[in-house]
DNA sequence: TATTGAGATTAGAATCATTCCAAATTAAAG
DNA sequence: CTTTAATTTGGAATGATTCTAATCTCAATA
């Protein structure tokens, strides 16, 4: 990331269209879209700081808020850990891996349907869906 | 429920097998059984008072702990709200009803498999699933 | 059946993520 | 450049859950 950020990064980017651009939240949506690591507020706190002295942790939970409501960033909670932050639009699940700890994001099969996986209640109309997945993978790059 | 409970009813349950019973799992387990609505430790603790009396919300706590680690039960978490916990332990995910308030549970359709719809990590191995549905039905119940 | 020790229960304190608060600051509209 | 409504801030408050240390009790066995 620039040492020096300017608002001008996000001023344009549609994501963010509509939302009152301040540093903070300039900064804050900038380190989720850098290192995608799914990171909770106090990791991105701590990121924050680095950039703009005196931001609080507050002020990131007020930021992450606004970026979540406004529809720029996803929540992301496993069990009742801390929530973590996923500039990811699309529609995925999270994978978190139980030996490294890192969470990847799992993308939706296109064209499949969460009905042919699940019996939905008749009539359902399904305003958010979140699925997460715990678990280890055999890859060679263990 | 009965007014009395007995951990008889509990001993000879084969999801309870090996599981050291007390008066207090005893009742945890039949109250969570006995209406499956998904309610919460506090709610628990509610419920489990008028059977046993002095038990504490701690106690609530540990039982429903033992239970979920003994694999009777499962945790069910939206968001960060409070757990809540779920007696049915075949895999299915939760749709959480906007307009009710009302939880239920979504079973996974007999023979779909989860990479149907995702397309998971190379190699992953899933030891937990959760998916968890926000939304509203157009019953004509409503 | 009485003993006994591991495991369970309890009340209350502690923790920790998150939210709230009220004062100071700032974006951006006019 | 003013104005003002929204944002930021540090610290206090909240609320679910966990921890602690002192009893208590289950259930194995003497």
């Amino acid at each position: 990331m620039k040492d020096k950020l300017t608002d001008r990064d996000c001023l344009h980017n549609p994501k963010l269209k509509g939302l009152r651009m301040t540093r903070q939240r300039s900064v804050v949506y900038q380190i989720l879209c850098d290192h995608r690591d799914h990171p909770t507020a106090s990791e991105v706190y701590d990121r924050a700081k680095r950039h703009v002295r005196g931001i609080s942790l507050a002020t990131v939970y007020n930021c992450l808020e606004a970026l979540v409501e406004h529809g720029a960033v996803r929540q992301v909670n496993f069990e009742r850990e801390s929530s973590r932050y996923c500039p990811n639009l699309v529609e995925h699940g999270h994978f978190y891996d139980e030996n490294t700890g890192v969470i990847i994001d799992v993308p939706l099969k296109k064209g499949a349907k969460l009905s042919d996986l699940l019996d939905l209640p008749e009539g359902a109309q399904i305003n958010s869906l979140e699925i997460t997945l715990r678990g280890t993978t055999t890859n060679t790059k263990n």
